[in-house]
DNA sequence: TGTTAATTTAGTAGCAGGTGATAATAATGA
DNA sequence: TCATTATTATCACCTGCTACTAAATTAACA
């Protein structure tokens, strides 16, 4: 074993460690860490299987897509897009205030929420106005139904009404108004 | 509103579907599924603020990379309680909607209700009815500032208003009414 | 009907972050 | 010392953009 090749073997496990802890270097940014030129990174990645950038991004983008929300998330049941839809959402106690048995409204307002803009069929941020009411608080361990509806249309905007119901009680409700008016700050 | 602005907004609409549904498509696939030319599709994720395909994948894996994200929570920074409160959150890409420059709303719904809560002095789920209005879609990398301010007092309810700002733009606000009797489900 | 202004298309140059191939330049070991 | 191996430098090319300019199209209005 030449010294030579022990130094690109080193080099080569750095390059792993690198990309372990920020696999998004570029082969430039790769190649100043280690003081070698562009060329060595690449003949190196060639020879450990490693792709390029955009390859990278792209895999790890994908497995993020690829997967349900991991957030407390309701899952959607069934839509008919423009009309209605349905979502389930199981609480439980991490949804609680702490030191409580109320799950906290924004986990009803966020199922509410996720429901309206598939049903609407949009996905960004149109949601306009949003009037809410919380008839009975919920506890954890409820399995939550929400429906949707699509009431009215207008030139660009729309009115969804969703109600969520646990055991066939209804302890939520709320109107939104959608547009489709979208500007950024 | 001219016939020509209406399709537009329609092929708006179906783009951000698309997106919604392969959030990696390339300009020039997203111009054939829509029968337009690339310029235009530029045009239109301009107008919708869409970053470029590579922002969008590097956003997304960036989101996996990330730790698990608790809920992107705001920081209290000042309460006098039962009276006022002011808390800072600072938005970023895992906030928005994929593939776009967009907050969802639920983290503004959540900044406000952490606030509002806190303000009251309650820790239960006390939120009886809310009215809000989103005035300006909010991006990534902001700094946004949530104030609250109890407005009236009854036997066993209140009134409290939240106002998001972003440089000093109000961009959201809010009216709960909160009431003291907890009963779960 | 013709004019105007919004909308869409087309085409240019340039950039980032690559790929491949080829040639030049060390460093090493027999 | 010379052949071998490792590294670097260069060149042309690719994709998916941005940024810009110019032209073509078309709805709306007078």
């Amino acid at each position: 074993m030449s010294r030579r090749s022990e130094v690109r073997q080193k080099r080569h496990e750095e390059l792993l460690q690198l990309l372990n802890e920020s696999p998004f270097l570029t082969d430039g940014e790769l190649a100043e860490h280690l003081n070698v030129s562009i060329a060595t990174i690449r003949l190196d990645r060639t020879a450990l299987n490693i792709p390029e950038l955009r390859e990278r991004v792209l895999s790890v983008a994908h497995e993020q897509t690829a997967e349900p929300h991991s957030m407390g998330n309701a899952e959607i049941m069934d839509i008919e897009e423009g009309i209605r839809g349905i979502s389930v959402l199981y609480t439980d106690e991490s949804m609680c205030f702490p030191g409580t048995n109320v799950v906290r409204s924004q986990y009803l307002y966020t199922m509410a929420e996720d429901l309206v803009t598939t049903t609407a069929g949009f996905r960004a941020a149109l949601i306009n106005v949003a009037s809410i009411k919380y008839k009975v608080p919920v506890g954890p361990n409820c399995k939550l139904i929400a429906r949707s509806e699509l009431k009215s249309v207008r030139k660009d905007s729309c009115v969804i009404w969703v109600s969520i119901y646990c055991e066939r009680k209804e302890i939520f409700r709320a109107k939104y108004i959608l547009n489709g008016e979208v500007k950024t700050v």
